[in-house]
DNA sequence: CTCACTGTTATACCGTCGTATAATAAATAC
DNA sequence: GTATTTATTATACGACGGTATAACAGTGAG
């Protein structure tokens, strides 16, 4: 019998590579139907190497699961950071962010909730999630009390905190429906949905969100 | 060896039986850690049953979640129809109803979230998913409609369905991580939070959802 | 009380799971 | 070139998955 020809990456890459075919494979078939020999064979090498790499596959599948929280919150944060600007125009294009690709997807919200599913019985997972949710929530936080400010509100920690919550939220929702794209409405109007209920939100005059960005999303 | 003594239950007992087993043990080891063994013996019964009254594992899996996605809408919306009154107060009621208990539940954000995780690939979840969904969406059209004419607001149907989009994900969204309980905040101001975010996503005066239901949850 | 019916149990089967182990070959050092 | 290392493959093993089948027992009809 023919051995296979192989070749030796690097160990990230290797590793790389591998979390990346657990996602493929969580994402399409969930936990149950990602088996190591799958995976293995999605990153087109044998299963031995799971053990060799992460120890046991489930190590594996929660280093994945860190990996794709990390690639959600890294996305919006840069997008809002993207060129300075206005604090109205950084939070409009945070949220904005989360409701448009690459963010809005249906894989990773399949991946996502799959992981969520697991969260209260499974530490490990558990972890994760309050961690990836406190970034999420303090960085809400930030964006909304220049914005509170910038428009003589009331700005208390604990009233940001409150709005944070919500926008939080608002913003998970409409990722959540958007990406699962079942056909009931058109996800292309989710931006100006999610601007215009994030002003209603924080009390903000209308389009004070949404006008902060038309400059390249002009849609009127 | 001596055989287990049993009794003959009806045919609609026994698969409620049946289900509910299933929805426990998803809630607790996910899709994965649900075997039929195991739901069995949750059940008190052998695994030979799972066959019997519903020919698959599978099948059975997917009965589950239809109880369960009707479990979860019919509680909100018989928490809206409660006893009439105004419609600020209906509405009100629907959204306090989605974010405290019962419907506020580790339990069943676990198991909501763990099928979610197959809508994308799987047609049948998909289904179910989608058409719970468009039921969550009219319903809400229908307790927002009557609430803007009462304040003179406008409230053409395009409207009243973005209302409903982004109210949902609101409502969506602090269930979920409310329900999951991350320690991070009190999920007693959730309520609390859910009114004046609903409030300011339609435009209404502040108080004007709280302030209707306030005479059992008076905590101004 | 007896019998037939069928809900239910017990068991066996085959496939696949995760992973432990040994053989192999790619890369590196000299 | 040769030796050495170790990343990678190939294979085997025990456990457990879903489910098909046959034996059993609770139930109601006569």
């Amino acid at each position: 019998m023919e051995r296979k020809n192989f070749q030796r990456w690097s160990q990230d890459e290797r590793r790389q590579s591998l979390l990346e075919a657990t996602l493929a494979c969580v994402a399409e078939q969930g936990l149950e139907g990602a088996t190591a020999r799958q995976i293995a064979q999605r990153a087109d090498v044998t299963a031995g190497l799971i053990r060799h790499y992460f120890g046991s596959k489930e190590k594996m599948v929660q280093a994945a699961y860190e990996l794709l929280i990390g690639e959600l919150t890294h996305a919006a944060k840069c997008a809002a950071e993207a060129d300075g600007g206005e604090p109205q125009a950084q939070l409009a294009r945070f949220v904005v962010a989360n409701v448009t690709p690459p963010n809005l997807s249906a894989g990773k919200v399949s991946l996502w909730a799959t992981f969520i599913g697991r969260v209260r019985t499974d530490p490990g997972y558990a972890a994760v999630h309050r961690d990836s949710y406190r970034e999420f929530l303090v960085a809400l936080e930030a964006l909304i009390h220049p914005v509170l400010v910038a428009h003589d509100r009331k700005a208390t920690p604990a009233c940001c905190s409150r709005y944070a919550i919500a926008l939080n939220a608002l913003i998970d929702g409409l990722w959540l429906e958007g990406s699962l794209d079942h056909g009931l409405y058109d996800v292309g109007t989710l931006p100006t949905i999610a601007l215009a209920a994030a002003e209603g939100i924080l009390g903000l005059p209308a389009d004070s969100l949404a006008g902060a960005i038309s400059t390249t999303d002009n849609r009127s």
